[in-house]
DNA sequence: TACAATTTTTAGATTGGTCTAAAAATATTT
DNA sequence: AAATATTTTTAGACCAATCTAAAAATTGTA
């Protein structure tokens, strides 16, 4: 396949975030917030795009990706996430420092190497963060997950990933002792202010506030 | 320190790598040549990589690297060749096929990470060609060695490194088996196309014409 | 439905990196 | 030292990616 610069690419990810968040055509704007531009460089940009056959695009109507930009773009996904899984695992960094190494990372031209790198990490199928590795034709693995805040008393589960993947949360999840995998259970819910005291592991009792538990992944039991 | 454009850090390169081999300021000319590029877009580069005092530059007089740009380039040698022992020792590619790989991989820019893989990597001081790996502060490993051509019968030593890196001469090395850290002794010395016999390991004879024989290191017994 | 607010696109300019062709400087030869 | 050859620089243009300001289209609302 073809090369395309890494602001090309960079576009596509965001038109597949986009797209995936909200079910529907990514708007100009919405693309603009999301690389941080302005909406004329993104009309610019959707123009040379949709000449490529990355996107399907019409003026006004907002963009959707076609199948070779989709591909492309879980392409990229899957070299990040790989990229995130060797700097924790192989180079002992932690799951709050790897975001801007792995972003270079991804853009490497070589299909030989991801798959390389992927048989040398395992081939995991979820990154540092829990989220899913897609495989080399670009099929995620689906997980039944809900928020934390979604969890009732009594409930129990497993941390399986975080939506915010923030420095400063990650930070604090490893300050209160929250990792990928740790068990925990609700064992009260104050209406108040929405927070939740829970039961980390045998003897960890933390009260999590409503944003946290809007940022966590749950894989209950 | 600023970040550099990757076009940038090649042209640092290539003035890195002529005034190495020239010991002399390296001429326009010579640097379009490296970058398979034009004189006039070398011209142009020049006088920005000045302004950035990455270079002394005067008008028709060649350039040389400042302390700054020579820190640069010594920078990127050492991502690369380390990319390059990564990829060997760790993914299992063969010698021949790193380049294009490490060339994209020198441009990374993140200082922790090349720390990190040097440590992970057990502080190599050569890479898979036999290339010495700059320290963290830009020193090398120099090693007493001589071209094959340059032996006499009788004399002997080990293969330390590759003069040409093409893929065709590593392959060819592949296929009569000398790897990097052979033993091998000369047997024979043909004036008539300056081949020489050489006695590799125990048993392995072969002859060996002169390009090959100028292409490779040997560090004497 | 018409007007206002918002979003999106167009127009025109800028920057980095490139090119070709021509001019200027340097090096080589006689 | 003059003429010639070579190297290097300048001039002017192009493309990708970006910007701001203004125009056009769409959406929301009275």
């Amino acid at each position: 396949m073809e090369n395309f610069s890494q602001t090309e690419e960079n576009y596509l990810k965001a038109i597949f975030k986009l797209s995936e968040r909200d079910d529907k055509p990514a708007s100009t704007n919405a693309i603009a917030g999301e690389m941080s531009t302005s909406a004329a460089s993104v009309t610019d940009m959707l123009r040379r795009l949709a000449e490529k056959g990355l996107i399907h695009y019409e003026k006004y109507r907002g963009v959707a990706l076609t199948e070779k930009g989709s591909k492309l773009a879980t392409g990229l996904i899957r070299k990040h996430r790989l990229w995130e899984v060797f700097l924790l695992e192989k180079l002992r960094f932690s799951w709050d420092e790897v975001q801007d190494m792995a972003e270079q990372l991804e853009h490497i031209q070589s299909p030989e190497l991801v798959e390389r790198l992927d048989d040398y990490l395992g081939r995991p199928k979820f990154d540092p963060h829990g989220d899913p590795i897609p495989d080399a034709d670009g099929n995620f693995t689906f997980r039944k997950q809900v928020f934390l805040s979604a969890l009732n008393p009594g409930e129990a589960g497993a941390v399986v990933g975080v939506n915010d993947h923030s420095p400063a949360f990650l930070q604090y999840l490893d300050r209160i002792g929250i990792k990928l995998g740790a068990h925990l259970s609700i064992a009260e819910r104050f209406d108040y202010d929405e927070s939740v005291r829970v039961l980390l592991g045998e003897a960890n009792e933390q009260v999590l506030s409503k944003k946290v538990s809007q940022n966590l992944f749950i894989q209950k039991f």
